[in-house]
Order: structure tokens, then C-alpha cells, then sequence
DNA sequence: ATTAATGTTCAGAA
DNA sequence: TTTCTGAACATTAA
């Protein structure tokens, strides 16, 4: 479930690799699922990108963006299962994606992995990205925003607070895990209506925010049970360490120790919670 | 052996 | 306009 932080890490950890290099090939892998979703199709993406310069790696909100000297850009959004990975897959099977580099002399693969196959790899035309980016209406990046953005964003709708949080117009880059963490720690529960938020919460939402996201860059994000999610060097994070109430219904709150977290269910996904701390 | 649950985004409906 | 629902998909737990 790459959010915010996982898919920084991801940026993070191809670009030294893949920045300045030039792509001598781009092949989808022999995977005997149906295939992910890539526009245009591998002819017009071979003709228009091989033979590039990669000039930049970046993050958008939860996708990588790969910059090209032609100024064309990659567009990768890893949803629920991708990954960016420099060597070593999880599984072969799911490999999906493979960018031959060449650095000099030196050959390099990029690797879109993706087990649900969910993600998807575009390829924009500097006009079609404006275009794409217009549709989408991403809201600012979770980790630029200010109180008054946040004011600007909460005011805009009743929903409650962990469903906004969840919203990438509103804020871009906050996915489910980190929604609830973030809650937890300002002591805020989760139903309560955006749009209601005071002054002082609002800026401890934006400190905890931003200090949350930021630790969990760190530790590289988080890897889960299922063991999903990786860095570009297949190593799992540690922020899951760290965790307080995300997956663990049922356990004594770290801060109370009192009352259980619980689970409920809000815009049909999962909310962590202590009903004790947060309200 | 079914079925539910997992989390992100988008299309389309309420 | 705003909010909600289902589908895309693979895998695992119940």
C-alpha cells in the first residue's frame, strides 16, 4: 500500500541509479497474467522513449515520475501493490516492467514489480500531463502544506476527518495507514466532521502530519504482514514498527493503556483507533 | 470450498 | 455540488 512515504522511498531509492542514464530498451515482462495498464501501448513507448536521457526522478503525490530529455515523462503509480526495484523481485512472476539503463558502459534494470497488477505505467507529453494532472485536481502535497492550506482544504467539505485525510484532492500523498496514525497521535477522533476542526487543531494536524511522514521516510516506510511492499532494493521498512493503532484492533492503546484500539469502518476501509484518546 | 478483507483510484450513480 | 458505490485485481485468512 504505497503512500506518502513509500513511494518517496521508492524516488528516493532508484534515483542515484537512474538519474543521468540513458534507456537503451524498455520490454514487458513475459507474465502470464493479464497485463497492467500501459499507454500508450510498448510499440509507441519503445519508438518515443528509447535511446532518452532519464533526467530526473521525482515524486507526485503517490506516483514516481521519470523526466526524459525529450521532456516526455514516465508516470508510474504503483495503487496498491507496485514497486520501482533497481534488482531482486519479490517474486518473478510479477514482474511487469523492465528499463534497460546504460550509463557509460555500465547497464543498469529499472523494474516496475506489481503482484495485484492494479498500478499503472503512462507515458505524458508535456501538454498530456498538464491535461492528466487537470483531471486528476490533486490537491498539495501533504508534505507542503501549511495551517492555512489545511484550513483551506477542511473547510471544504463535512465529511469526517479520516475520510478528507484519505481525499487527494484535499491533500496529496495520505493514504489509509498513515491517516489513522496521524489521528491517534493528535488525539482526534476520526468521525469527527472536517470542516469543524479549530484553529489549534488544525495546526496539530499539521505538525503531526508532517512529523509523522517525515519519520516514516526515515525508517523507509512501512512493510506489512503480507510483506508487500519493499524498498528499490528489495529490504523491508521499519516504520510498521512504530505503528500505534494501525492493524491492531483489539491490542491496549500505547498511550492510555487503558482502552483497546478498535476498527471501524468509514467510506469502506478500515479506521484504527482508541475511543479513550481520541476524541 | 466459498467468502471476506486488503487499499488506491476512477467512473458513474445517488 | 457533494457524497457514495462498485470495479479493477491477486492473494491470504477465515
Amino acid at each position: 500500500m504505497p503512500e506518502l512515504p513509500e513511494v518517496e522511498t521508492m524516488v528516493r531509492g532508484i534515483r542515484q541509479a537512474v538519474a543521468g542514464t540513458r534507456l537503451a530498451a524498455v520490454d514487458l515482462c513475459p507474465c502470464p497474467r493479464k497485463p497492467i495498464t500501459l499507454t500508450p501501448g510498448i510499440e509507441e513507448l519503445r519508438e518515443r522513449t528509447v535511446g532518452q536521457t532519464i533526467t530526473a526522478v521525482e515524486r507526485r503525490a503517490k506516483r514516481v515520475v521519470l523526466r526524459l530529455e525529450s521532456e516526455d515523462c514516465y508516470v508510474i503509480e504503483p495503487r496498491m501493490t507496485g514497486l520501482m526495484l533497481l534488482a531482486d523481485p519479490p517474486t518473478i512472476d510479477h514482474l511487469r516492467i523492465h528499463w534497460q539503463l546504460r550509463d557509460g558502459r555500465k547497464r543498469r534494470s529499472l523494474w516496475f514489480w506489481d503482484r495485484r497488477g492494479l498500478g499503472t505505467v503512462r507515458l505524458y507529453s508535456p501538454t498530456e500531463y498538464e491535461a492528466a494532472l487537470g483531471l486528476q485536481k490533486l490537491g498539495p502535497d501533504a508534505l507542503d502544506m501549511t495551517p492555512a492550506l489545511w484550513k483551506d482544504a477542511l473547510q471544504r467539505t463535512a465529511r469526517p476527518i479520516k475520510v478528507a485525510l484519505l481525499d487527494q484532492k484535499l491533500v496529496a500523498g495520505i493514504g489509509n495507514l498513515y491517516a489513522s496514525e496521524i489521528l491517534h497521535a493528535i488525539r482526534l477522533s476520526p468521525e469527527t466532521p472536517a470542516n469543524t476542526l479549530t484553529a489549534g487543531q488544525i495546526r496539530k494536524l499539521h505538525r503531526s502530519c508532517l512529523a509523522i511522514l517525515e519519520l516514516a521516510i526515515q525508517y523507509e516506510g512501512s512493510t506489512l504482514g503480507d510483506g508487500t511492499y519493499r524498498n528499490a532494493l528489495n529490504k523491508d521498512g521499519s516504520y510498521q514498527n512504530e505503528h500505534r493503532v494501525y492493524g491492531k484492533a483489539g491490542e491496549t492503546c500505547p498511550r492510555c493503556q487503558k482502552h483497546s484500539i478498535e476498527r471501524i469502518v468509514q467510506a469502506q476501509r478500515s479506521t484504527f483507533y482508541c475511543p479513550r484518546c481520541q476524541k
